[in-house]
RNA sequence: GUGGAUGUAGCUCAGUGGUAGAGCUCCUGAUUGUGGUUCAGGCUGUCGCGGGUUCGAAUCCCGUCAUUCACCCCA
């Protein structure tokens, strides 16, 4: 049997897990130093918890669990003759694996919301599963690293979050970001003006394709969803936006003049994209994108998105505002807003443009040649007091060949070899040679220390 | 769910109807206290699977499975 893993899944080296160690800590540290607090979830639900919040495309990309022992036990024979399995599922399958972090986020407050102080800001970093069709960019298990703040229905809170993206981004070494921001309530306002009110989602589905399907693309796509042709005449203002985010907004301002929603779009709009550039952003260039759209259907104000220039790949992040996601818990009237860091995106990236820092992976300063017992027993009392100065060293198990030991060193790249054999036991010295430059020169115990710690 | 591409050694791949190959990796030796370089030698195969055409199939045809890219959707 050929050994393999699951398609969309894959094993990480430890060279790998020290470069995404890098960016986990790097985003935690950001995340900390904004004021948020880290909680987790489990990787399970309840199906219930999870069904029905990602729309009918969703919930076919949720990961179920069967049920242990009889699971047949609560379908009848009528139902399995019926093939109905939207039915079956949902009495086989009463768990499922989290889909993202913010729908538990969303119970985790309602279930706790005794306990929380409100503004409620926590950070989480987990692995979330999809039954989704991999391809590049796109795995089956991926990390998400999200942000909330639920409680707070300021427009402060989407000033702060685009700097941190900017923050994390910037320390990252990503300098090149757009941060493109929309709101959703200008879609609904456009939608409104044109007609096409409660075709909301089609429209704004199709919309958001415009950068890949171009303006004739868009229209058709909203043709074939039934939207009029009237209709559609009269979004041409809209593709004609140009300038700077405070001039689009101007031109948005008196086309939408007859929409109260839009106006407050709008207005909420104008008042982080004025703020940010009183703050100024270290590296990140926020955008506005009226064809921002995302899939959410829970989004209700201000929607974001990330992405780099450098390469080609889907969005790096997102996130919005959403006006009642606790409300499908049962807890009502709080507002919240999130973004999220698409990890395993963030590494291709720096992979890609090469940011990684060398000094990432921690190898072992030093190995120890093992010479035999007497002298391995040597070794390890150096090796012993240089890791209580949490030194990195250890001994070759076995008193192979020196060939085969310095290839061993050579191999895990380790940069010093030490010797220590009867003459170097004999003195109290050791012999230590730097792998790179191939030098030697003797140590007794306080200068291997100094050497290896340098 | 839809469409395209690809499946040959541990890895990357060549081989378009006539004996199953190369490079890298790995192991051994040159070199019993000195790695990388070099040289010599060695190990590794259900040519994804099933069927068909043919004197003969890795090669052509059909099916199937897997992988992968793209669409849908998304991080």
């Amino acid at each position: 049997m050929k050994p393999s893993i699951p398609k969309g899944t894959r094993d990480f080296s430890s060279s790998e897990i020290a470069k995404r160690r890098y960016i986990f800590e790097t985003i935690q540290e950001v995340f900390e130093c904004y004021g948020f607090e880290p909680i987790e979830t489990p990787s399970f639900e309840n199906s219930s918890t999870l069904m029905g919040k990602y729309g009918e495309e969703g919930d076919r990309l949720i990961f179920k669990i069967l049920n242990s022992g009889d699971y047949l036990q609560k379908v009848s024979d009528e139902q399995l003759e019926k093939r109905d399995l939207n039915q079956i599922a949902s009495k086989i399958t009463e768990k499922a694996l989290r889909y993202d972090l913010t729908v538990p986020f969303a119970r985790y407050v309602v279930q706790h919301q005794n306990e929380l102080v409100f503004p409620f800001k926590r950070y989480q970093i987990q692995p979330v599963w999809r039954a989704d069709r991999p391809q590049k960019g796109r795995f089956r298990e991926f990390y998400q690293c999200d942000a909330d703040v639920v409680g707070s229905d300021s427009l402060w809170q989407e000033v702060e979050f685009v700097s941190l993206y900017d923050a994390v981004f910037d320390k990252l070494g990503l300098d090149d970001v757009v941060i493109r921001i929309n709101n959703r309530k200008i879609l609904t306002g456009i939608a409104e003006l044109i007609g096409a009110g409660e075709k909301l989602i089609d429209f704004t589905v199709a919309l958001d394709k415009l950068d890949k399907i171009g303006r004739e693309g868009v229209l058709n796509e909203m043709r074939n969803k039934g939207i009029s042709e009237e209709a559609l005449a009269k979004l041409e203002p809209v593709f004609e936006l140009t300038g700077s985010n405070l001039d689009q907004l101007q031109a948005l301002e008196s086309l939408l003049i007859d929409s109260e929603t839009g106006l407050k779009g709008v207005e909420e709009l104008r008042f982080v994209v004025e703020n940010l550039e009183e703050l100024k952003l270290e590296s990140a260039r926020l955008e506005l994108d009226i064809t921002l759209a995302r899939g959410l259907n829970y989004y209700t104000g201000a929607i974001f998105e990330v992405q780099t220039d450098k390469m080609q790949l889907g969005s790096i992040g997102g996130g919005g505002r959403y006006d009642d996601l606790t409300g499908i818990f049962g807890l009502k009237g709080m507002s919240g807003i999130g973004i999220s860091f698409g990890l395993d995106r963030i590494y291709m990236v720096l992979e890609e443009l090469g940011l990684f820092d060398e000094g990432v992976v921690k190898k072992p300063r030093a190995l120890f040649v093992n010479f035999g017992e007497k002298e391995a027993l040597y070794a390890l009392k150096a090796i012993q007091a240089l890791r209580m100065r949490g030194i990195r060293a250890e001994l070759y198990p076995s008193s192979a060949k020196m060939k085969k030991q310095m290839n061993y060193a050579d191999k895990r790249e380790i940069p010093f070899v030490v010797l220590a054999g009867e003459e170097e036991m004999k003195s109290g010295k050791f012999a230590v040679k730097n792998m790179q430059t191939g030098e030697q020169q003797d140590c007794n115990q306080d200068e291997l220390a100094l050497l290896f710690s340098a």
